[in-house]
RNA sequence: GCCGCUGUGGCGGAACUGGCAGACGCAAGGGACUUAAAAUCCCUCGGUAGCAAUACCGUACCGGUUCGAUUCCGGUCAGCGGCACCA
């Protein structure tokens, strides 16, 4: 058959829309699949080759869930609120609506061309109101239950977006979008209390099915340590001072205290403290640093003395000296912590530079050198004298601690509540009211959605507010609860919030009345399977399965966690071997390569790379080859004749239908595609095949190359279609040949080989062996000394 | 600094649970067809020696366990990723 991709591929793919072959039944009678892939950010720079090999890997598996007779949801939508689109806005003056519309145009062509099987009635875009109606409707539920709320702190900024931003939009001390190094700004600010959900996200690690490093990036992104929290009196006052240690048992070794320059101690006792110009210097020096800043001077401890403030050793009533330091940080912890010079290396370089006591509590190290953080024995710590385990010394000091009470076991989160807001327009409007009287007021939900009012100019304020702020027919309105006049919120949602539900929305998106009707919920979720990209390990992935894991606490979910198993692609690198990008002009588009190869060449190409889950460059002579195999494939159809088939290649077929059939499921494309490939080496070596074959063939190529396919399929007699046809079966005893082909091996090296009946004793296999000339002349001479058979595989003759 | 992962031909990559290293593809070289080129088909293709049969070496490096190690263990080097004055 001639290969004429274009014609082939138009034909198929409007085949498909007209007979909805890819649209989900509501048919609970049948098991269900729930695909997802993460949906893209519709940009103005349209789709690359890497957009297309996210979503290859789930395309496959949820083509061969629908050939096994699963009801599958695959869906596709727009994450599209969002900063690029918005600056685009600003520096061109087209609205945001707009460029997104053209955007999302142009991806959805650019998917449609490659031929996916996704569910086009299902699409949902996060700009639209009837969708964000039930983000700001999520919003007020997290209101309702005390998860969200406004506070003034320290935030992270960003001042060439001019935007707040959280801490996972600030990773490394730079911005996400546009890597300006923040700036810590104290501001008011909205924040959604995932901390609270810390331990029910790491908990729900237990229960899916992630990748190792998924789980580990998810787990040191929550950051838990357990430890203590001990309460050091301040002298001469009835006040004191909490702190946080992970070691509890070195308490007899405390020597200073310090704590974080903005520590509220400090003002409180301002009065008290004899050397308070010199502290407020300190504290405005740390004030002009960056976050970068401050993590950088590892090394060079800074400081200053509280003079006269002291604080009391609960453990032994010494009286010992405070210090304020930028290495210890208000965010973590409580802000202040106990030094233990003679054993953590941070309170030693401190202790050495400002001349304080190291007092050793543990025996091992060598405590004029540096600080020991090793095990040993306790020593110069009262009751804990002798102890030799840590965490017997740790255990006995909390109980200790709780007796007296000076002191409790203490668990602490590196992760820190959701920055929440930004000072944009083009994001999903807070539905909060500020009233003069009430105070904050939500949003009764009938108002929903709060729409984004028309705007004239995107630009955010130099003071940092909204674009928002501006509009004065949006800011004023009336209190829903007093009826007098208030002032709405003028702050946007971050972009996180609305790709943190929108799986739900998939399941049901034009419902009026919910976000989704719970029996379908109840139908779908979890979603079964969920592939996307690293970088969203600790935003996205982090995000959205704490809004579930709320949506699930107030009863509005089925199940407490979103995704069963998750599973990440690799990026495809540039043919240079760096990451693909518009300024380095080694960006491939998808549109390119279906022009002049194909939809299915781009697809089996894109598989047969390399490991799904690693990067690789992109190879414009390697792609070449998976249009030949295709080619080759379209030549099956003359050969086809319905007779002549050899029962070797009988057996090759159910090889290949259990490793295609075994390696889609661990995301082995590559291999399944080799498989596939071997396996139409050898028919052209045959010559000729069966019909049924044929079919079977193009059965298992189907979810790879389903246009090609289809055509063959259709040629060979079909009117139905093959992507929803029988997936192939294979008989396991078929899988396996009457002979193998055994290795001789003398102490462990091949010399000969021998084909023995599969199911071969020992005796027989050693028998073979022993007939073999080659072998026979490196054991000439020498004595057998043992005789090692493994089934299937070799004898191995050890010689002296 | 802590945690994790990776290291295999010229290239992308295979190799079940310790059992014939290099599947499959690309590139390269040789040949056929062609006036020629492209396309296609056939052969070769880790290194060294050899006309060859074949032998020796070879999965980052050093060592160990084992009849046998790409695979397991210890150490070293290199690269990637996560966390990070986190108490």
């Amino acid at each position: 058959m001639k290969y004429d991709f274009k014609k082939i591929e138009e034909k198929w793919q409007s085949r498909w829309a007209a007979e909805h072959a890819f649209e989900a039944a509501d048919d609970y009678s049948k098991p269900k699949f729930y695909g997802l892939i993460e949906f893209p950010y519709p940009s103005g720079e349209g789709m690359h080759v890497g957009h297309i090999k996210a979503y290859s890997g789930m395309e496959v598996i949820c083509r061969k869930r629908r050939m096994q007779g699963y009801n599958v949801l695959f869906p596709i939508g727009f994450d599209a609120f969002g900063l690029p689109t918005e600056n685009y806005a600003v520096k061109t003056g087209i609205h945001p609506r707009k460029v997104t519309d053209r955007n999302i145009e142009k991806f959805t062509s650019q998917l449609k061309r490659v031929g996916f099987s996704f569910d086009w009635t299902k699409t949902v875009d996060t700009t639209q109101e009837d969708y964000y109606k039930w983000t700001q409707w999520i919003f007020l539920k997290l209101f309702e239950n005390g998860l969200a709320f406004r506070d003034k702190a320290l935030v992270n900024y960003c001042p060439h977006c001019k935007v707040v931003l959280s801490n996972e939009d600030s990773q490394g001390g730079k911005c996400d979008i546009c890597h300006t190094d923040i700036i810590q700004k104290s501001k008011d600010v909205w924040y959604l209390r995932i901390t609270e959900y810390a331990d029910k996200l790491l908990q729900g690690l237990d229960t899916v099915e992630y990748p190792a490093n998924i789980r580990m990036q998810q787990e040191n992104w929550i950051g838990k340590s357990t430890g203590a929290l001990v309460d050091f009196k301040l002298t001469d006052t009835d006040d004191t001072l909490r702190i946080y240690t992970t070691r509890p048992d070195t308490l007899f070794g405390v020597t200073f205290m310090v704590i974080a320059p903005e520590h509220p101690v400090i003002d409180k006792y301002a009065d008290r403290i004899t050397n308070m110009d010199a502290v407020e210097g300190y504290r405005e020096e740390c004030a002009k640093k960056t976050e970068f800043e401050r993590t950088q001077l590892v090394k060079d401890k800074t400081g200053i003395k509280l003079q006269g403030l002291s604080a009391i050793n609960p453990v032994n009533g010494k009286e010992i000296p405070i210090f304020i330091s930028d290495y210890v940080m208000m965010g973590y912890g409580t802000g202040a912590i106990m030094a233990v010079p003679a054993h953590d290396q941070r309170d030693y370089d401190f202790a050495k530079k400002f001349g304080i006591d190291i007092i050793e509590v543990i025996k091992g190290g060598d405590i004029s050198v540096e600080a020991y953080t090793g095990d040993g024995e306790m020593t110069a710590s009262g009751f804990l004298d002798g102890i030799t385990h840590k965490a017997e010394a740790i255990e006995k000091m909390i109980a200790y601690l709780a007796e007296n009470g000076i002191g409790e076991k203490g668990v602490q989160y590196k992760m820190k509540d959701w920055a929440f807001n930004r000072q944009r327009y083009w994001g999903e409007p807070i539905p909060i009211v500020h009233c003069p009287k009430c105070g904050m007021v939500p949003l009764p939900y009938d108002q929903l959605p709060l729409k984004l009012p028309e705007v004239e100019n995107f630009e955010p304020g130099e003071g940092g507010e909204s674009p928002l702020a501006k509009i004065e027919s949006f800011v004023n309105c009336t209190c829903p609860k007093c009826g007098g006049a208030a002032k709405r919120e003028t702050d946007t949602m971050p972009q996180w919030a609305g790709s943190s539900w929108y799986f739900l929305r998939y399941i049901d998106p034009h419902n009026d009345a919910h976000f989704a009707d719970p029996e379908k919920l109840k139908y779908w979720l979890p979603v079964d399977w969920y592939n996307g990209g690293m970088e969203h390990v600790t935003r996205h992935l982090i995000y959205s399965r704490f809004w579930h894991r709320f949506l699930y606490d107030i009863g509005e979910v089925p199940t407490a966690e979103p995704y069963a198993r998750r599973s990440a692609q690799g990026m495809i690198l540039g043919a240079n071997g760096v990451k693909m990008s518009k300024s380095l002009g080694n960006v491939v588009d998808p549109n390119d390569v279906v022009d002049e190869y194909g939809a299915d060449t781009l697809r089996t190409y894109i598989l047969f790379m390399g490991d799904y889950s690693s990067s690789a460059p992109w190879s414009e002579s390697s792609i070449k080859g998976c249009k030949r195999f295709l080619e080759r494939v379209a030549d099956l159809s003359e050969m086809a004749k319905g007779h002549g088939a050899t029962p070797a290649l009988e057996r090759s077929f159910h090889k290949t239908v259990k490793k295609v059939t075994e390696d889609i499921e661990e995301m082995k494309f590559n291999t399944a595609i080799a498989a596939m490939m071997s396996l139409i080496n050898e028919i052209a070596d045959v010559g000729t095949l069966t019909v049924d074959e044929l079919e079977t063939f193009l059965a298992l190529l189907c979810p790879f190359a389903p246009h090609l396919t289809e055509e063959m399929w259709e040629r060979s007699g079909h009117t139905s279609l093959l992507s929803l046809s029988a997936w192939p079966t294979y008989d396991e005893a078929k899988t396996v040949d009457d002979t193998v082909e055994i290795a001789i091996q003398i102490c462990g090296k091949v010399r000969d080989t021998a084909s023995i009946p599969a199911g071969a004793d020992k005796d027989a296999a050693i028998a073979a062996a022993k007939a073999s000339e080659r072998a026979a002349a490196f054991i000439e001479g020498r004595q057998i000394v043992k005789e090692i058979y493994v089934p299937g595989k070799l004898v191995n003759f050890v010689v002296k």
